[in-house]
Order: structure tokens, then sequence, then C-alpha cells
DNA sequence: AACTATTCATAACG
DNA sequence: TCGTTATGAATAGTT
């Protein structure tokens, strides 16, 4: 512990210095300080997601080795959306640049996330609703219907970007017309 | 407690409220309150990870759907260490029983079946759909709405359910009621 | 985007 | 681990 400028007149109480962020070898205060500032970094997540209906996933591993997470969903729900976004699962899931002996583990891995993915499809299609509950299924149409909305958008985004395009070469060819007249006339 | 802070005459002052953690419905304030506090929570992570030696993933999608995420190494790779944690109960494949050379195969036809389900899934959600044709759209766009009847019904269906189960049940005490208020009478 | 009063998080300590 | 509190840090409201 470094105390360098302490005086301070006053009942000589807690000193707290300007922390830096550097690891901290202490191990006993190095896991307080994790619990403490696991439970911090949670709770902002959660104000986040609430304040700002956001989705978000916190995945955490100490020091130890051992896994805490949070979730505004759920952890595996925000993965998969995450891995969507970022398209090619090939580059993160590929066996072929993995250990030989890890190929097992990442088959498995790989397995699960296929079968999340397909279950999930299917209940977007309206197939395995049976053992939802009905928050579940409130949800699920909400997502259905943002899906939907978004689709129907895209779709009457191109629609316009023909009209419009058909619009621009039909006045073109009238003025094309025009000036073609002109000439017939001279 | 001293008198201090009292409405004192100073300057006007900001006069914060204390922040209730509830949906911020400007969409303007809420996408300044996201900015700000995916900073913070990114800057705390970023925090953990250092002064406690951690690992740690963070992953946030706005409402409007944009992915933003941190990580102390790379997502990936505490996304697939979460995966492994979680995954331990693996019996889905039994490798034991296909032959090693077979094993990478496997995960070959695996990942491309994967990644098909998973573009036709990210298309139901209304994502990556820039290199769809206007009538793939419009496909998908039926396919979207049988997938919602279906969803929808089958909410109705669980509602209807829970509406005659408690309507029984409320005259099932009534019937309890009349008659124990008979005894009681006598 | 920048500022600052205010609330909030947490290091140090019991 | 839990509670307390002074201090540093985050941020809501504002410019």
């Amino acid at each position: 512990m470094n105390d360098e400028s302490n005086d301070c007149g006053k009942k000589s109480m807690k000193m707290r210095s300007k922390t830096p962020i550097k690891k901290i070898e202490n191990i006993a205060a190095r896991q307080v300080t994790f619990s403490k500032r696991r439970k911090g970094v949670f709770k902002k997540a959660y104000e986040l997601s609430t304040l700002c209906d956001a989705e978000i996933a916190v995945i955490v591993f100490s020091s130890s080795g051992k896994c805490h997470d949070f979730s505004s969903s759920r952890v595996t729900q925000v993965i998969q959306k995450y891995m969507r976004h970022k398209g090619n699962h090939s580059q993160q899931l590929d066996p072929s640049i993995i250990e030989p002996n890890l190929l097992e583990e990442h088959c498995v891995i790989l397995r699960k996330e296929f079968d999340r993915t397909n279950k999930e499809l299917s209940r977007m299609l309206g197939e395995d609703l049976e053992e939802l509950s009905i928050d579940e299924l409130r949800k699920l149409e909400r997502q259905i219907e943002l899906g939907y909305a978004r689709v129907s958008r895209t779709k009457d985004d191109q629609l316009q970007k023909v009209i419009v395009d058909l619009k621009r070469k039909e006045s073109t060819l009238l003025e094309d017309n025009k000036l073609l007249e002109r000439k017939v006339m001279l």
C-alpha cells in the first residue's frame, strides 16, 4: 500500500488514493475488489438495458477461473444474436484451425448452437410452440412483428426504387422523343 | 447532518432528480444516455479485467438494433469459454462412435447446415435483406405472416384456456362460499 | 460536444 | 463476508 501525501488534519479517516488501474497483486484484496466491481458492472449493465431498452450480456471469468454472467434477457440468446451480426460462424468455429483434441469439443458447441438456432427458426415459423408460456409467446409475437416490419419496409423501398427508376427512364425517353420530333420538324 | 445543502441562493443550478431506472421514452434522450452509459459500462468492464486479472466480454444491442461489444481479450474467445463452461452436459454428439477422421467431416457438414439455418433465421428477423430480390422479399413476407398467425393463435388459445380456468375456479369458490355461509347460518 | 451539480460506486477500514 | 463512510467517478440536465 502506498500512502504518499496524507496529512489532512481531519479525523485521519479514509484516505483514498486516485486508484491506479493496475493489477492488484494482493490476492485477498483482489478477490474483494472483484466481487464488488463485478456487482457494480452488472448493476450498470442492468440500468443500461432498462433505461435504454437495450439488450446486454456480460460474461466474466475471475482469475481463479470462476464464471459469472449477467444478461437483460438470456446470455445464450444475446450470444446468438451477436454471432448472427458478425455473420460467418465459420471463422469462429472453424474446426480445421483447431487442435485435433479440441475438435470434439467444438463439434459439441457447434451442435448446440445449431440446435438452438433451429429451434428459434421453428418458432418463428410457428412450430413447436407447445411448451412456450404466454409471456414467451407474446415476446415471440413481438419479435416476429419486428422482423415483418423490416422485411416489409425493405420490400417497399425496393419497389420505390424500381418505380423511381422506371419514371426516370420514362422521362428520359420522353425528352428524347421531343428532341427527335423537333429534328423531324426541321 | 449539516444544513449546508439547502436550496441556497446559489446559481440557478441543475436540479438532477434521482433518476428512476425506467425506460426513457424520449428517443433523443435515450440515445444520448445509451452512448454515455455504454461507454461507462465498457470502462468499468475494462477496469475490472485489469484490476482483477479477469476475462470479460460485454455485448450490447441498442433498441435500434445496433451491436456494440467490448472484451478484455476477444469476444468470441470468451463466448467459447462460456459455452464450454455451460455445456458440459453434452450427450448430443457421442464422439466415441464417430471415427476421428470422420469427425472433421461431420463438423464441416454441421457447419454448413448451421450457416444455412442461421441465414434463414436472420432473414426472418429482418436482417441481411440486401441481396434479396423483390420476389424473394415477398415470399419471405408471406412466410413470416404465416408464422405470426400461428404464434398469435397459439397465444390466444392459451389465454382462453387461462380465462376459462380462472372462471371455473371462481365459480367453484363461489359455491364453496355459499355452502360455508349456510353452515355458518346453522 | 462540453460543463458541472448531483448522484452513485467503491477503497479503506472496522 | 458484511457494514460504514469519505472520496473518487459517472452522469443528468443543461448550454
